[in-house]
DNA sequence: GAGGCGTGGAG
DNA sequence: TCTCCAAGCCT
């Protein structure tokens, strides 16, 4: 009998896989759906060192978070990233009523869960036969198969092609390990991977698959004005897409607030598609327009506020070093 | 289907 | 410091 390649990834996984990773030693689905939801575009060693337990300490089951107000599960999603996740995992919650659907079909259907995340959740939660498409899957059908070009439904093909069927939980696992430990972007350690010979972009793995274009990122010019009214601030709640449901200061057009305040820095903050450059003011003797609320220091501590508007803070915080 | 959507790790 | 990009989804 020959040993088939899913065979040789499973024993690599056996020996070399992360198998004391949280949510791959539970079988509480919700805490594999929280773990999937959280990892998306996020590395496991930021999910796993600050914000996976700390969210299960406040919310332990789905059905806390379904009875818990949104603001309170941005809270615990603040400096993660792309909250969006956070505002449809409790509104998947609010859905299904606190409890988790145990088919991909059905977890398709749920706000924040697509095809891959529907199939991750009912392969590590209930053994579904399903493969997953993530960024590691990806790179390593590109180079099994020697495919340059970028093609989402090739590539479900490919996986399907590829999939062990008969060990849906340890092969999803053993692929992504595969991807993040050895078959990884810039550079990948063939002589270690279980494929070995069978990988057709083994000889050039970094042709596959081929380099995108990458647009330089706009660059938007903001002031940010801290307005200081008997020991409060005025912050709003952002009601755009964009950093949606979080708290910040006010911010204007470069010149656009036409008081000369009182300078107190300058941040940057690198965006996912822009990066700003802002300079922050002390404005003391006027207000802001309308839909600001005025808060204490404490009482901000209990707000969701982005990256940028904490770097805001130190600005404010009375003598703390840096 | 191409772009919007955060943050920080790693080289 | 700069660039890339990490367990994607939604519009």
């Amino acid at each position: 009998m020959k040993t088939t390649p899913q065979q040789l990834l499973l024993a690599w996984y056996h020996t070399h896989g992360r198998h004391d990773l949280p949510w791959r030693t539970t079988n509480d689905p919700y805490r594999i759906y929280l773990s999937e939801i959280m990892l998306q575009q996020t590395q496991v060693k930021t999910v796993l060192e600050r914000f996976y337990f700390p969210f299960l300490e406040k919310f332990s089951t789905f059905n806390e978070v379904a009875c818990a107000e949104v603001d309170d599960v941005l809270k615990m999603w603040e400096g993660l990233g792309y909250y969006t996740r956070a505002r449809n995992l409790h509104a998947a919650a609010r859905a299904c009523q606190g409890i988790l659907p145990a088919t991909a079909q059905e977890l398709m259907t749920l706000p924040g869960i697509g095809r891959s995340t529907a199939h991750a959740i009912a392969a590590f939660a209930y053994r579904e036969a399903l493969p997953i498409l993530d960024a590691n899957v990806k790179r390593i059908l590109h180079r099994y198969y020697a495919l340059g070009e970028r093609d989402e439904k090739q590539l479900w093909g490919y996986a399907y092609d590829l999939f062990d069927k008969q060990h849906p939980f340890e092969y999803n696992q053993a692929m992504m390990d595969l991807g993040s430990l050895v078959c990884v972007g810039k550079q990948p350690k063939c002589d270690e991977c279980p494929f070995g010979k069978h990988c057709k972009g083994r000889a050039e793995p970094l042709r596959y698959p081929m380099a995108k274009v990458t647009k330089p990122k706009p660059i938007r010019v903001r002031d940010i004005i801290l307005f200081e009214r008997e020991g409060k601030f005025a912050l709003a709640q952002r009601k755009e897409r964009f950093l949606s449901g979080l708290w910040g200061f006010a911010q204007y057009e470069k010149g656009s607030w036409g008081y000369h305040s009182h300078y107190l820095g300058h941040i940057t903050q690198h965006y996912s598609h822009f990066t700003l450059e802002a300079d922050c003011y002390h404005e003391t003797h006027n207000d802001p327009q309308e839909e600001f609320e005025w808060f204490s220091l404490e009482e901000i501590g209990r707000l969701s506020l982005s990256r940028a508007d904490h770097k805001v803070l130190q600005w404010i915080h009375p003598k703390e070093k840096d």
